[in-house]
DNA sequence: CTGAAAGCGCTAACAC
DNA sequence: GTGTTAGCGCTTTCAG
């Protein structure tokens, strides 16, 4: 049996204070980065040897308690599962560790209810603030209350409706216009959107891009069509609807709301007997990983996915060692990767 | 700007008792469930009331101080962008959540130093127990540490040499067989097998059932070429050296340690301007999501992650709140996912 | 430069 | 059924 029943006694500051020959305030002192100059440099030496042979470990609860703060952040994601939150989540954690914070994760499957749940639990837990990747369009109340409670909250990715918080996200309207500039050169002037939820900023913005920018190009037949959620199932349906609704005007093109749509797309051409790149070309969008592996390697836009975390994850540091946040909104640039997706427009 | 300066001062304990007319212990006492039958119904009800009035949040950090745990729990992992992860740590999630635990995520990109300083930043947060996935075969002392702190432990997937602590893990000798029997079955006689680093556990176990399992078989002729990490790149300077060694006798099919260097082998493979499944079949290992997107569609070993970190948070969870725990090894079973990288041997 | 004392917010004896 | 008291482990005035 490992740990026979009871659990050691941990060692405090005051064992090391009483193995020093000290009070414990000097131990104290003499631990803390900031206040070691306070103390004689042979004692903090002594106190250190005190604390390096019982073992002591800080207490981070404690002193957090005392100082009102957990050196602790909370991060909200619909899904790790999800392959564009792991690099979020790399660049999160590239900025919290060397500034001595850690991470609380919690998932929510994007259901309201858990995602109060969640929000609540870390509230109990005195995370000193948050960084939200549910943001979506129509009301999220419970999130919209943390302004009032005074505790910092970043928007990344995606951004809420109602709550005035800074976000950092990518430049949609570009990248949809970069994608559909690549098709025109291709030759396609039929183009379709498969285009995301509404309620989230991303996709929202996508379809009004691609809405926009189409409009202003001669000679291209735009449609959409929407995709009722991001994922390759909903991908897919949305793909057999529009092979069935276009009959012989069908597309040559289409632009998904993001690469999981993508990938469903080209499920149902290949299900449909059809041959991407060669009878229909399809972009995807956010350039998740192994985006490269598929087959035919997929034509997206890439998001600064890493990028987004860490400078999410510092504008919330600076948030809080500032005890105030502006409401600043950062875009970050986006980039067209040509794969094996898109082809000259054979019709 | 958000919050102007100034936090609003949280709401305590006290504050809702005098509020609600009562001390702050029978505030206490009217929300925990465990101790509401203690206090009168009618003042509970006004309890609960204040509390809601106020926008009470229990403070768990303090309570957590004076009950000593912290309702949380440390898992410490090599990359959350390493795709078998996530769904990993949705298991362990998926048992947390419920039990009222959350997870304090650290990634350490494998290095021990980093290792040994997440490891440390989450023991002074006072975490409950750890759930670690950076198991080493070689020594991890500072890992096996914990052991003497009776801070309890599970390694999930890996495991590590030196520390004696309970693992969950799959069935890599069965995995192996399954793999190597269906190539078998296809005809082939000449499989090779991209091994992975040597240190850990489940690569190990992989390697060494490779070449028990073909030893046993009459008429194969088995070889091993060593990838010097888990990753597709390694994978595809494995596979170039095994094409470049091996010479007419080149193998018919390989086994790759996992799916990352089954990526990087059939990446190698077109390079030298040979084919996957017709010149070559090649088999992964663990179902990372999006092998059955790749191309071909990746034949591989499905190995449960999600139930691994399930099953991995629940003993854990048990472990913390018996006050002890016992080294058991789970092995959960495994199965082959046939699909387009395997094909009856040519030659 | 160091010690004494107070207190962060909470819960658990112990009274009554 | 409820109030009083003490104290979890730490940092920070305030004295000296």
């Amino acid at each position: 049996m490992l740990n026979g029943g009871s659990v050691p006694k941990r060692v405090t500051i005051d064992d090391v204070a009483r193995h020093a020959g000290v009070h414990k305030a000097t131990v104290s002192r003499a631990l803390n980065a900031h206040t070691q100059v306070q103390v004689n440099a042979e004692t903090a030496e002594r106190v250190r040897a005190a604390a390096r042979e019982l073992g002591y470990v800080p207490n981070f609860v404690a002193r957090g308690l005392r100082l009102n703060h957990s050196m602790t952040v909370g991060v909200i994601i619909p899904d790790v599962a999800n392959p564009i939150f792991p690099p979020i989540m790399r660049g999160i954690e590239e900025c919290l560790q060397p500034r001595g914070y850690t991470a609380l994760l919690a998932n929510t499957d994007g259901q309201s209810a858990v995602e109060d749940a969640a929000f609540h639990s870390l509230l109990q837990r005195r995370v000193d603030g948050f960084i939200v990747a549910t943001g979506r369009l129509d009301d999220q109340p419970v999130i919209a209350g943390a302004f009032g409670d005074g505790v910092p909250v970043v928007m990344v990715n995606r951004w809420a409706g109602s709550a005035p918080y800074p976000v950092v996200t990518a430049d949609n309207e570009r990248g949809i216009r970069a994608a559909v500039e690549h098709l025109h050169e291709l030759g396609h002037r039929r183009i379709a959107h498969l285009a995301g939820p509404a309620n989230f900023s991303t996709t929202h913005q996508r379809a009004e891009a691609f809405s926009a920018v189409t409009a202003s190009m001669a000679g291209v037949a735009a449609s959409v069509v929407q995709a009722g959620a991001l994922s390759a199932e909903a991908g897919a349906t949305a793909m057999d609807e529009l092979l069935a609704r276009q009959g012989s005007s069908r597309p040559t093109a289409v632009i998904a709301a993001n690469d999981l749509v993508a990938l469903g797309a080209i499920r149902s051409l290949r299900a449909h007997g059809l041959r991407c790149p060669e009878d229909v070309s399809i972009v995807g969008y956010n350039d998740m990983p192994f985006a490269a592996d598929f087959w035919p390697a997929l034509t997206t836009v890439r998001i600064p996915l890493r990028e987004i975390g860490l400078q999410g994850a510092r504008m919330l540091l600076d948030a809080i060692e500032a005890g105030h946040q502006e409401p600043a909104t950062v875009t970050l640039p986006v980039t067209l990767v040509v794969r094996g997706s898109t082809a000259i427009a054979s019709s």
